[in-house]
DNA sequence: CTGAAAGCGCTTACAG
DNA sequence: CTGAAAGCGCTTACAG
């Protein structure tokens, strides 16, 4: 009564059926956690001991291809070299792994555009898809996603278009901005806006405005949310003859281009104009004096976003919508205005 | 001569053989680019045509099934989260997509230690590791890729070990520093080193002193790459009797720290204090004075490295190891010293 | 030039 | 409690 000999190649469950002298779909009830009431104890015992002596680890394609389901998740996001979607991505890819999925990134802006065919069902399970323009976000649900076919949720996104949504209370953020640099005495206040009109930038501006009071935006621009964006677009604010005394800005590499923007003029933040930035990304305490910011939870966007869409997968509900609290940071860069 | 009813659910390759009245295999060799000298241009053209109006694209999990190949490879970097490998990253991708792979992320900081079951054959078909510590490398090479089962390159790694590389030419880039700063008079050098000991470090290192000349390293330190880090470093460095006109350090943001410890103790830069960094990341650009530093295209490393795994995979041959030039930029942080 | 058939490795009714 | 069999959708010898 010798063993079996070794298999050849990679080990599939019919060698460990051989090894445990069982069948493969005893193996299969075993290693699946399906086997109560269908297989006794000890034949369990006998495929998992020769599951683990082998090194059998099943093949993913051939599930897939039985099965239907890739355990493969879409994450799509404008850029994926920016420190927020690379925090984004890294705590969706965390709870994508534990439950066993891969995560295949979809970079908008990085790459091609949003192809239609980029959204393979037979490839994928679902998409998380972040932070869209109206534009690609039509040709996204088009395609397939959202539309019953393909299960979608969407993170940092205008809630309310029957679609599952998490996003970070930015409207909260803007309001305790406001109040902030309000209560510091500012009135004459100058909005350095991203040129990006996603949902997100319109929320923020919507609720800044909202809670600004007894102050006044004076002046605004748009400006990509880079250094060079920022400083140029700070230049021109700053250039106006009735100068503000407080800069809010929907970034915090754009607040850093302000800095810039305000060396140049000889201004010192916060002596002369406070400036606040958003996200609270490194950046913000690269800077001399740190940044005055909001502290968005990124991180915990990709993962919140990712268990919606795995419990979607499994369950057929996403749970409720989830707005995720951020927090006012207060550093060096804001103070009272000096009186005029 | 009516057309047969259209398929139910997502079209597969006997849907399109049915609609273009001819057998599954044609269909596969068509759809494949492997029909000349088989398949008359004609029903090439029937084919195609079937595919196109059906929308049909092929199940990769049965092609991979079938194949033992899955078009898929692993990146394995230290974390994602950071602008140098995010940016290696993306221009991994970029090739792999090109070239009609997908790309599966492993983070050996971010997540859990590096398991051995992470490369699993049956799901991936290579692995593209970068800047990797020598124990997690062992576990990597003894746990299958670079046997021979699994195709590896390495990125940001000693040569010479009998695995491809592509890299930087780090070397270069603390030769040019050095350069630089014993040009501008400097004699008293401090460095400021990465904590972790991966060959990328030690060989920036090697490079610097041997490139030292007439100045002399009066002391030296470790730090982790993080702002904190090199910001608690150059505290020590600058408080030593002897001041260093100069701090050499290994990375931008530990630069970015020790502009904060030079603050600290009222040393201006570069007047006072003269500060190099290393790899241009955005953040040498967000500091005041902007920083000199060694640009390092890690986008182009992810490009160039991934280029080489797939031709390994195609052609089973790499290509030669490959090192990338980087560029030195001279920006405000470095000047002549003060005479003492 | 074209088609019928086998088989990749799984999972899951179904039969016993 | 266990096994034989079908079939997911492909690709590729093989036969004609």
């Amino acid at each position: 009564m010798s063993s079996p000999p070794p298999p050849a190649g990679r080990p599939t469950s019919k060698d460990v059926a051989r090894h445990a002298r069982v069948s493969q779909s005893t193996v299969s009830l075993v290693l699946a956690g399906k086997w109560r009431g269908r297989v006794s104890p000890a034949t369990v015992e006998t495929v998992r001991d020769a599951a683990a002596a082998l090194g059998y680890r099943p093949n993913t394609s051939a599930r897939s291809l039985r099965l239907g389901r890739t355990r493969t998740v879409m994450l799509v996001v404008p850029v994926l070299t920016s420190p927020f979607f690379g925090a984004v991505h890294s705590g969706a890819a965390r709870v994508a792994a534990e439950r066993d999925f891969g995560v295949v990134v979809y970079p908008t802006l990085d790459g091609a555009d949003l192809a239609p065919n980029a959204f393979s069902p037979a490839a994928i399970d679902g998409v998380l898809a972040s932070s869209m323009a109206a534009e690609p976000l039509d040709v996204l649900r088009s395609a397939g996603p959202g539309t019953g076919h393909l299960p979608l949720v969407m993170l940092d996104s205008e809630p309310g278009h029957g679609l599952p949504t998490v996003n970070h209370d930015v409207a909260e953020g803007m309001r305790t901005i406001a109040e902030h640099v309000v209560g510091l005495g500012h009135r004459r206040v100058a909005r350095l806006r991203a040129t990006v009109r996603t949902w997100t930038f319109e929320a923020r501006d919507a609720a800044f405005r909202a809670a600004l009071g007894p102050a006044e935006v004076i002046a605004e621009a748009c400006a990509p949310l880079t250094l060079g964006g920022g400083r140029e677009a700070a230049l021109r604010l700053l250039a106006a003859p009735a100068r503000p005394t407080v800069l809010v800005c929907d970034d915090d590499l754009q607040a850093a281009g302000a800095y810039k923007a305000a060396r140049t003029l000889g201004l010192r933040v916060p002596e002369d104009l406070s400036v606040t930035g958003f996200d609270d990304m490194r950046y913000a305490r690269v800077v001399e004096p740190e940044l005055t910011t909001f502290r968005l939870p990124a991180v915990e966007l990709g993962a919140r976003g990712m268990t919606a869409l795995l419990d979607l997968l499994d369950t057929g509900d996403a749970g409720p919508d989830v707005v995720l609290p951020g927090e006012l940071v207060i550093r060096g860069s804001t103070a009272r205005p000096v009186p005029a």
